[in-house]
DNA sequence: CGTCTCCTTGACACAGATCAATTAACGTGG
DNA sequence: CCACGTTAATTGATCTGTGTCAAGGAGACG
């Protein structure tokens, strides 16, 4: 049966307050690629490629690096069937990769939040096969895949970033992947998102969302009014506070142990819905 | 067909068909890391990190790799907790990489076909946090990831391999993350599998799988009642013959059909097979 | 031949999708 | 500043795809 769900696309106009606000304290939104961004001041750089390359090769790496013209909400930043020959850092905002379905329905593949890289699944099919647009104003650095990977050769530690940067991004995929219920996809959601802003420097309770429901459904595999019903339900039990896209954590180590089993590093607690589904055979 | 048939027969029938004929003048199988793999003469090396290695580097990736003992059905690689020291070439047979969540419930990352790379996801958390488990008989060869590396620094066109398989996984893991129906994602799983088989040599019709309903479905994300069921509908509906673990694809284009919105290549447009049936519902 | 394990099939239940309607922001132009 | 339109978000009422429970069937193996 064809079984259309949410087929819409949204492209986050949104409150770009948002944006900036994380970590544009010294540098003012930079509307046409300009300066060329410092890496050594950066204040993501333990996040980013260039972590803990020492000056010499930092500074090799920074002239490499271009600064990218700020996207306004909605702006692509590339599109499926776009050649491959770039990586992305966001550097502020927020970004959605997603393709579209040839039923028509939007599948959000990632969210990409500050100190990010995106494109990494592009470099083996040297073709993007999915559109990254900006949910917020944003703005991202421009790494030539050719010249990093070519510098990688002579700077290990970059090889070594660049090789982790993919084992993560594989890493946290394996986490939605899994068979979970809608709450605890959102619980892990909401937590995902939290530690996300604390590392970009912004509180961790405080969350403001720079993607709609919609995008948020898409990318959990839910229904837009399934995650706005979860929501009112983790509010009514005390877990947080929602208005729309603001959210405030009441109670971080409830929605913890909601999603607990989506942490693959801490299996071996908490209890979902279905007791079992049998197991083991070795 | 490229697996030893089912499970416990005779003990040690690894294929001739792909086992014998590679690796080795003995038709038996090797039951201790006995001989070194030879890349050079290997079918799997397009497939496989060694791919496009000049013949001198070869020999020296030659030199790194060791054949591991043959796995029997349900042996375990590796296990959760175990350090990563080392990532895994499938030679013959299949494995599965699988979790189990806090209440006992298994979730199946991947299933590793023959050439295809395990442990990948280790590398950056440095610690294997899934099980890897034969399905069937299975040899791999083991490739110590910290000589392969350090190599790779020497051997660009090595390096380059090894963030392409990483970016490759990454690629191929967003075609199940989506939202897609039960029938959909079986119909992918099936093209999934007789894609692999061929490119292992063997026929891309005749299938025998080396899983059980239960693992699919814990891969799928399904029961293993509705795998059960809908490849009762596919086979009624003339798509394909089930037997167990003998199938026989009679439509694989029905199937292309169907599974065609979880090919990432179709989405936009971009290489695709065929247009699909429209997605108006009712 | 019995036992075991995997697979299949049926009946039913429920999480979450779909349909539908309302409310709340946020423009825009007058 | 206020009507108006548009889009996002919520909420309620149903429907349905799949999960769950239960009961055989069919190979494999000793």
């Amino acid at each position: 049966m064809p079984w259309s769900r949410n087929r819409k696309t949204s492209a986050g106009t949104a409150d770009p307050a948002v944006a900036g606000a994380q970590l544009s304290g010294t540098t003012t939104p930079i509307k046409t690629g300009a300066a060329r961004p410092r890496c050594g001041t950066c204040i993501l750089r333990p996040h980013c490629l260039p972590a803990g390359l020492a000056p010499e090769p930092l500074r090799k790496f920074e002239n490499m690096v271009q600064h990218f013209a700020t996207l306004a909400p909605g702006e692509h930043l590339f599109r499926v069937g776009d050649t491959f020959h770039s990586l992305y850092a966001v550097r502020t905002g927020c970004l959605k990769t997603c393709a579209v379905d040839p039923n028509g329905r939007e599948h959000v593949l990632n969210f990409h939040f500050v100190g990010e890289i995106i494109g990494i699944d592009a470099i083996f099919p040297e073709q993007h096969f999915a559109d990254a647009i900006a949910l917020v104003e944003s703005s991202v650095c421009h790494l030539p895949y050719r010249a990093i990977s070519q510098f990688a050769r002579e700077v290990p530690e970059l090889q070594v970033q660049l090789v982790r940067a993919l084992s993560r991004h594989v890493f946290s995929m394996t986490s939605i992947s899994g068979d979970f219920s809608a709450e605890e996809r959102l619980a892990a959601f909401l937590i995902m998102v939290s530690a996300r802003h604390r590392l970009a420097g912004g509180g961790s309770t405080e969350l403001q969302l720079a993607m709609s429901r919609q995008d948020i459904a898409n990318y959990l595999r839910l229904a837009t009014e399934t995650v706005s019903r979860i929501l009112a339900r983790f509010q009514k039990s005390g877990l947080l506070q929602a208005n729309r896209r603001q959210i405030t954590l009441l109670n971080p180590d409830g929605l913890y142990a909601i999603a607990e089993c989506m942490n693959p590093y801490s299996r071996g607690g908490i209890n979902r819905r279905r007791p079992d589904k049998d197991a083991t055979r070795s």
